[in-house]
RNA sequence: GCCGGUGUAGCUCAGUGGUAGAGUGUUUCCUUGGUAAGGAAAAGGUCACGGGUUCAAGUCCCGUCAUUGGCUCCA
């Protein structure tokens, strides 16, 4: 007999190789037939998984995350049976879960999917699934893996197979189909209730841009039909929060093909709401010791190769620009580190000027790949609410720190709660960074200790490193679950010793300052674009272009009414005036579309009394014109 | 850059080979109103662009460009 810790806590005999099945039915659990797999000292198996020891285990279902996973692994399979009947000539890559469903990457050869073969797919795999197929697992000897896949003639899944050590390879099949799977999967194709296609795209095998692109099918598929058709509205409504409809609907930017690709023009709203953030965070900034700077659009094309930008990136920059002086080129600048270095190296520092906090809004230039630009996350032209600082080492960690809370200020005021702050460390395997592994060793170990000191949830990321030097990177999802990283905090020995950065130290000797790179935003317009789908375009009253509506219920209130106006205006209030011939519900829905905080109704009882009626998201309420512009002075101040 | 989808009025979209459409916005007129769409009229189009097939192309085919969902990249 064997002892089994259970998930609520008790321990049970049973005997030497039971099943989760086999305990589930013994006892009788009320929720024995949802159960898909079962995890075992931490470990996910098949429910039909012998456990031959003393163990913990806990139950998984649809209802815990592990249990999703498993659920989806298994579509994946049922996905690919599906394929296999329509496509016989498949080959099929990996098919693994994803956070929102699967996808299975496959080789169709000279095939090609139409749209209306993935109605037909879908059809076909909740067809499989009705046939309830147990998913049965056989260990197999490499020889056999081997042949059957050489039969099968994939290529893909005998890549697969020279990475796995024998006794370790394993195959499921449900129902005719044979995958090479180390599971584990749900008892049977049954729970699969309903099943969408969600989107094709081209993925380069393992990942990698040298090898053939696969077509990639992404699917979902759920144990009930109504959770398919819950998340499909789900997905419609986040859709409508994406901050290219929004910025459009609100005329906060646009963009223009005759401007150029990936280059956003911002309307006077987004304009506002740039000038507003810079405002906010250069007011903030001057709290916490930074001096601002200002420097060109542009620099020497030797300045780049000095700080290694040019050799890591030369082909994500615009052209260099020629001048009429032979060999004289400039660079349009993809970073601000360069010119604040210079800035720097422009006086003698002594260890008594140090820490040196230099702030700029600097606007940089990269030539993004045509396919990844992306609205506004994603643009060829973008703000960095950038600073470097510049230290001696025994400043490092505290900067370091004040950084962090500078940015986890700045994510709290904004209600990113909601984020994920990555360690971002060298991939040692890799050769791609500059600058000897003792540095690295010790920027590394410095990050780790301030984030840990200042308890910050992290996950670690190996081979995330910028070129110079490990970060902690704040990333944020958005509307449709997308992953952006805003903040970034970086740390570098690499940049001051590129450009011979020094300062006095108190023995009279020159030693090298420690560069931290920063920005809390990240880039003004991927900031933007996220605060938008995180707000729907309803952003708090300091932030909102248009922060109050008066509307007149008739021309003949007009007097009042753009006196009220006026009143506002002159308190540095953003307040727009709707004289139209328009009825009131036309113009409150006009105005509410157009998400204005508050709104002010102006008739006959308000023009009496000299007082406003105030309609919010929350409701309405009448006050006086003067207890109205108080009560908004105030909200603003506070943010 | 690569693999799919999409491109029709300012905006949102319908239009499966036979005269270019709707809603909304805009302009003008009527209506003078109490918390999310009052009524009428008018203007508004090189159906992204270029080729091809056809008696005939917004519609079918090819190419280009843009855009969108991914892949790759992301200092």
């Amino acid at each position: 007999m064997i002892a089994i810790l259970l998930s609520d806590g008790t321990i049970q005999s049973f005997p030497k190789g039971t099943t989760g099945l086999a305990i589930a039915q013994q006892m009788g659990l009320p929720f024995a037939k949802d159960l898909l797999a079962i995890e075992v000292n931490g470990i996910v198996h098949d429910l039909s998984h012998p456990i031959a020891s003393d163990s913990t285990i806990n139950w998984l279902t649809w209802e815990e995350e592990l249990g999703k996973q498993v659920f989806w692994h298994s579509s994946a399979h049922l996905l690919a049976a599906a394929l296999k009947i329509a496509y016989p000539n498949v080959k099929f890559g990996i098919g693994p879960p994803i956070e929102q469903g699967f996808y299975y990457d496959v080789d169709l050869g000279e095939e090609r999917l139409e749209p209306l073969d993935l109605a037909q797919l879908e059809k076909t795999m909740v067809e499989l699934a009705a046939k309830k197929d147990g998913f049965v697992r056989r260990q197999v000897s490499k020889k056999e893996a081997v042949d059957f896949f050489t039969a099968a003639q994939n290529p893909y899944k005998l890549e697969l197979l020279e990475g796995l050590a024998e006794g370790t390879i394993t195959f499921y099949q449900q129902g005719d189909f044979i995958d090479l799977c180390k599971g584990p999967h749900i008892p049977h194709t049954g729970f699969i209730k309903a099943a969408k296609i969600l989107n094709l795209s081209g993925a380069y095998w393992r990942g990698d841009i040298k090898n053939k692109q696969l077509t990639r099918i992404y699917g979902i598929t759920f144990p009930e039909k109504k959770a398919l058709t819950d998340f499909l509205h789900r997905r419609a409504e986040a859709q409508k929060r994406n901050h290219q409809k929004i910025g459009k609907a609100l005329k906060l930017f646009t963009f223009s093909e005759k401007v150029g690709l990936g280059l956003p023009l911002w309307l006077p709203n987004g304009a506002l709401l740039c000038d507003l953030l810079v405002e906010f965070l250069k007011k903030e900034q001057v709290k916490r010791g930074y001096q601002p700077v200002i420097t060109p659009h542009i620099g020497h094309q030797s300045l780049y190769m000095t700080s290694g930008h040019y050799e890591k990136y030369q082909a994500d920059c615009f052209q260099p620009i020629a001048t009429s002086v032979a060999d004289e080129c400039y660079l349009l600048k993809p970073m601000n580190c360069p010119h604040h270095c210079e800035i720097y190296a422009a006086e003698p520092r002594s260890y008594k000027d140090l820490p040196i906090r230099l702030a700029e809004f600097g606007t940089v230039y990269r030539y993004e790949l045509h396919g990844a630009l992306h609205g506004l996350t994603r643009t060829r032209c973008f703000t960095q609410d950038d600073a470097h600082i510049f230290c001696r080492p025994d400043q490092v960690e505290e900067e370091f720190s004040r950084v962090i809370d500078l940015v986890l200020y700045v994510f709290d005021l904004f209600k990113f709660t909601d984020y994920t702050a990555r360690l971002s460390f060298r991939d040692p395997a890799s050769d791609k960074y500059i600058g000897s592994a003792a540095d690295w060793e010790r920027a590394e170990q410095s990050i780790r200790e301030v984030t840990v000191r200042k308890g910050l949830q992290t996950v670690s990321a190996l081979g995330e490193a910028a070129f110079y030097g490990p970060k902690v990177d704040f990333i944020v999802k958005d509307a449709l679950g997308r992953s952006w990283q805003l903040g970034t905090i970086q740390l570098d020995y690499q940049l001051p010793s590129r450009f011979n950065l020094a300062y006095t130290g108190p023995d009279g000797q020159s030693h090298q300052p420690i560069m931290i790179h920063r920005a809390p935003f990240g880039s003004l317009e991927r900031f933007i674009a996220l605060l938008i789908e995180h707000t729907g375009g309803r952003f708090p009253l300091w932030l909102a272009p248009e922060q109050v509506a008066v509307l007149l219920l008739s021309d003949k209130y007009a007097a009042y009414g753009h006196m009220v106006h006026q009143a506002l205006v002159d308190q540095g209030i953003r307040a727009t005036i709707d004289v139209r011939n328009e009825t009131m519900g036309k113009k409150i829905r006009d105005t509410e579309l157009r998400k204005v905080p508050y709104i002010l109704i102006i008739g006959e009882q308000e023009m009496i009394h000299q007082s406003v009626a105030v309609r919010t998201q929350g409701g309405q309420t009448t006050l006086s014109l003067s207890d109205f512009i108080a009560k908004i002075g105030l909200e603003v101040m506070h943010k």
